[in-house]
DNA sequence: GACACTAATGTCAGCGTCTGACAATTGACA
DNA sequence: TGTCAATTGTCAGACGCTGACATTAGTGTC
């Protein structure tokens, strides 16, 4: 490593140049495009065409910023999820697993506005939740990054308690309890009419604290 | 419904003539030489043209035995699966839901060989879920049918309990918990060494008795 | 056994996703 | 201003998948 970059790694990030920020503005352009036109149209009814022509971009440049047509749908759940994952790495360190999860979900939900108010308005990413939960090839794609995420879950809360992901099944157990909570709160609020963020929440707490007493057990072993 | 309708839905059905035999030849042809050339050289490096050409009927005829390329690739799992369901809905109504789960489980999965050999050897089939696992786009959809899957054992669960799917989470809690045993099981089945389904039940039949205890508790309210 | 009827298949054209290659443009920096 | 590198556009093409229409091949009847 030279010099420069060892600096360039301690300090913060220098003023980005207009290369930098202009890349930056056309994909949160593509990220708002695309999201409107799967919302409105549906995504199998929306081509790749459609979206970068929304932005005055060519195809070939949409899938420069894009690895594939799914990957742009799931740009604002990506935000939500790092949200998420942060909040739980913050939790306080005595405080039981389960809760810790909880304690995350419900914090990052009531605070997701401002992690991804910059790319796309909040309640366009609401809408874009149920064309997922509604879109069978989408729904799929889903559920795989859930179950990636369910991995970094079960890794962290293992480390938080000190025990062998490997050899410990509990915690990919719990999380996978937990995931399991959490996706039919968004399976139910999704088929109701309520858009808002707040029943989506309160459905989830509420769920939440019907098992919790069921796998709060300590393990302290 | 006519006569003849009628005595036809009493009696078994007839033999089935040249041309439903056929089909069924062209059927199994197609799944066998698609699981082949997918667990040789990968499902992404497979095309649908290969695996007609290896049957020897135009592309055009693939796509009307399957949907999609991912459909033929599921086609194995889709026979156990209903083997599976159907061990469940045989179990005796006294077993608490857990009980009826694993033996369902386990059962299906030592005569598995009876219900797909006539369409790919077992072995094959084996195979085949390792590389369903281990690419993306066929995980995704491998979650997305298990979600299914999962509605479908709920509701079974709910029936058997006498309990009302959308009043009581718990048959879905306690699926969703099931499901993530025998996922993690076949994971780690997957990265390891043993081809045998044997290894596969026990490791299954032990995670499930290491879970039990926690959620085996008497539903009668 | 020849016949008409219908199901199964083949052929062809075309749309949409996605990629590699190369040329043209545009910001960065001396 | 001019050089360098990053970004974008253009083009050709592979692959998945579908509709339309012609062709082939079982099935039941006379």
């Amino acid at each position: 490593m030279t010099t420069d970059e060892a600096v360039a790694d301690q300090k913060t990030p220098p003023p980005p140049g207009l290369r930098e920020r202009k890349k930056q503005r056309t994909r949160n352009a593509l990220v708002r495009s695309a999201l409107e036109l799967f919302t409105r149209q549906g995504y199998e009814h929306t081509t790749v065409d459609e979206i970068a022509e929304a932005v005055e971009v060519s195809q070939r440049t949409f899938f420069r910023y894009f690895t594939n047509k799914e990957e742009v749908a799931f740009a604002s759940q990506e935000s939500a999820e790092c949200h998420f994952f942060a909040a739980l790495c913050g939790r306080p360190a005595d405080e039981a697993p389960l809760a810790a999860l909880r304690g995350a979900v419900l914090d990052a939900w009531g605070s997701i506005g401002e992690a991804i108010e910059q790319m796309v308005p909040p309640e366009l990413h609401m809408r874009m939740y149920r064309v997922i939960e509604s879109t069978p090839s989408l729904l799929a794609v889903h559920l795989r990054r859930t179950a990636e995420m369910e991995e970094r879950l079960a890794s962290e809360i293992a480390r938080r308690e000190g025990l062998d992901i490997d050899a410990d099944p509990r915690p990919r157990l719990l999380v996978a309890m937990f995931s399991g909570v959490i996706r039919v709160s968004g399976k139910l609020w999704g088929e109701g009419e309520e858009d808002s963020m707040v029943t989506l929440r309160d459905l989830t707490a509420f769920h939440l604290d019907y098992v919790g007493p069921t796998l709060a057990g300590q393990w302290d072993k």
